[in-house]
DNA sequence: GCGCTATGTAAACGATTGCTGACTTGTCCA
DNA sequence: TGGACAAGTCAGCAATCGTTTACATAGCGC
């Protein structure tokens, strides 16, 4: 919260509309869409509650806006033509690397339900976009005699990393919630090279 | 609801502690504890929401006996000696077997979490439990060198399955979503070897 | 059959939820 | 420099939450 001498907040739409949205995503990602209160993520943000729905209509709108955001960041931070060879170091740095805790918000934020339809066909667009380019590395091509296999492959690799993900984060379970990035990425490529190039 | 011809309820505290507990888990599983209220439970269960509080004192005591009850079941059901052949057609069944509907919620509410500390416990030494007799199929043995690591891997091995079980549960992702047992075995064989017996 | 207790019902409590309206006040341009 | 509009504040609304309390009655031992 960025205040000048008298106390009082500096006035900055973008600003305090982005703050709103950062909160909301940590909440979202770590509490899920019903126990996040909108009042907790104003006071996250340092900004008044009413603020949400001015900027966002309502927590709906504020939830399909951070999704739609995730959205935005994965399209741009996944490369599009990833070899397959990198696809677990690439998961294993999002798991555990050095932003880690920001990459996790993103993967966590995909299985957050808030009922809305709207934001649920948001939600599967995503996941089906990410699937996508995982099962492309592995090969797929659309008239594949065997395309429905991989890119169920696909979206098991993708379910794993984002069970993996949600047991790190929500559960004590030791060694798994501890693990860092290095102790991760070995059985990570065996799994994924299992799972996407299982005749190679 | 059982009602006899005047339509008042039969009266049979056990039967009707466990309607509510069928009814709770189903919507702890399927909601998210925060997202499943009392009042919901107890329409599904075709019960008096009062009962609730008298059973079960609270919304988090009928939270805390839901994961007792899967504990014990899990404990009866997941064999102490699996050979580790078959833990990938076993977790196949849980998956997409006959009676899914049934272990899914049983894996779901794993990582359903309320917050409060004693159902945190409980639910944390389910999943170590679990996790425990995955690694003992695996070789896994208290003083071995590499304890940590195989530890490491039945843990992830159990994320996964669960993220695939949400991911199947809460989204309408195809082909994932209605990939039927038969479909899930092999990727899962290919999966759960490579994670548990990367060195035969 | 009588009466006691376990079982189930009904209504309401206070707290918290998302949201709204009327309001103050900062900021920038003419 | 003053006025207009955007940005932020505040108090409170109606709805819903988990829970409690007072009451009705079915079922069983005597």
């Amino acid at each position: 919260m960025t205040t000048n001498t008298a106390g009082t907040r500096r006035r900055d739409a973008a600003g305090t509309r982005q703050l709103l949205l950062d909160a909301a995503r940590r909440r979202f990602a770590a509490d899920g869409y019903t126990a996040a209160t909108v009042r907790d993520i104003a006071t996250d943000a340092g900004v008044n509650v009413a603020l949400i729905n001015r900027y966002f209509t309502s927590k709906e709108g504020l939830f399909e806006a951070c999704l739609a955001e995730v959205g935005d960041e994965l399209g741009r931070t996944v490369d599009d033509q990833l070899p397959l060879e990198r696809i677990p170091h690439d998961l294993a740095v999002r798991l555990a690397g050095p932003h880690a805790a920001r990459h996790r918000t993103q993967l966590l934020l995909l299985l957050r339900s808030s009922g809305d339809e709207k934001a649920e066909r948001i939600r599967v667009d995503i996941l089906r976009r990410f699937a996508d380019r995982m099962a492309t590395a592995a090969g797929w091509q659309p008239g594949d005699a065997d395309a429905d296999r991989r890119m169920l492959r696909a979206q098991m690799t993708l379910a794993s990393a984002i069970g993996i993900a949600l047991l790190r984060a929500s559960t004590a379970l030791e060694p798994l919630a501890s693990a860092d990035q290095d102790e991760l990425a070995e059985p990570l490529r065996d799994m994924f090279s299992a799972l996407l190039a299982p005749d190679r």
